[in-house]
DNA sequence: GCCTGTGAAGCTATTCACAGCT
DNA sequence: AGCTGTGAATAGCTTCACAGGC
């Protein structure tokens, strides 16, 4: 059962999810390969190919059962139970990002932000405590935190990943505008918001055949 | 000169010239690709490959030197004049990217914002104009806008493409969770942050070998 | 000796195309 | 007839490995 999956893969997984779910509760019950590969923008091909890894996919006559779908997608990509996140970094983007993760009421829940500066920490920011950052590795212990958002200056990210390494996680999703460099047991989703501005700059100044 | 340049190569390219900027002002000359791979997380077979698509890479013996390479590295990244980005959607997350972007003094500076909703536009945010959508295709078309951030929710993200693509915009930072489709003289980079956040908990999971 | 530039090999991800099913 | 599941082909990216330069 453990088929490495590439992350493209489980990116898509994820979007079928979303596109899903709401058909579901529209009362839709079957649909093709290529009806969700026009609404994911992918190939029927990719969306078949995709639902491989879903075990429970099998897909009779008619298409896929939509409820069915919804349910081996969920027991692949959910926690049993929900997950808590910790956020690190409470600066104007750390702030911006507990805003919006904060609003999502969700498995995913951001249950802890940190911040070296004591100015940042002990208060309460949308729902969420704060705390300094040396307080982080009791913490993350204790609440069995494996996923963290780091949104530190780049000069402090390679440290402070080492940190959250180190207290147990294995999954960080990275919007330092720097690469940081993890075990290999751990997993870096890196977000670099400037870095893709600068890309779109340069495609959009090209892009004109 | 227009060898189709994949998107990966620009993001290393972007990522090079951070790494080498602020070495430059420290006075260092000259540096092997193994170390520039180093500092970038990658291979040095790669920082090489990646640098011959930068013409004026030539690097004779003695490795590369920094200045030529950033030289090289503007031109073909840069456009020759600042350009101006929109940013459409002034809600919670758009509001959180406009503080994030506008507070870079870049080569890419946000200069108008925008939102159906009145109540959000007619004001200034983090020193950014806030206008009413309906002005957008005229303000763009005014200020020779190429590049926009959509942070409009997923249900109006198409319409609001459409709109942007016809008002002469080339490239998209898309924000929304959804997948939004352009003519094929437009290019759009996805950043779908709940969906990325899921995508860590995915692994991080998982990745306890 | 140790570097760069680069053809060639190797990998990974996507797409094709068709057998099997209803 | 039109779908799924999937081996086989293809395309795109990365790494190897070596010729050529100092």
């Amino acid at each position: 059962m453990s088929e490495r999956i590439p992350d493209k893969v489980v990116a898509r997984l994820v979007l079928y999810r979303r596109i899903l779910a709401p058909l579901a509760e529209q009362g839709f019950e079957r649909l093709y390969s290529h009806q969700l590969a026009d609404l994911a923008q992918g190939t029927a091909a990719q969306v078949r190919r995709d639902l491989m890894t879903v075990a429970t996919a099998g897909s009779p006559a008619r298409g896929y059962e939509v409820r069915a779908l919804l349910r081996g997608l969920a027991a692949m990509l959910d926690a049993p139970d929900p997950q808590p996140v910790a956020l690190i970094g409470i600066g104007n983007l750390g702030r911006a990002l507990l805003s919006f993760f904060a609003a999502r009421q969700d498995r995913l829940r951001v249950t802890a932000a940190f911040d070296v500066d004591p100015a940042k920490a002990k208060r309460t920011l949308h729902g969420c405590p704060c705390h300094l950052l040396e307080e982080m590795p009791a913490l993350v212990a204790k609440q069995g935190i494996r996923v963290a958002i780091l949104a530190v200056p780049a000069a402090e990210a390679q440290g402070v990943a080492d940190l959250l390494v180190g207290a147990g996680v294995t999954g960080i999703l990275n919007f330092a505008p720097a690469p940081i460099r993890v075990p290999d047991h751990a997993y870096v989703e890196p977000i670099d918001l400037a870095l893709a501005l600068e890309k779109v700059a340069f495609f959009a100044r090209r892009e004109r055949a």
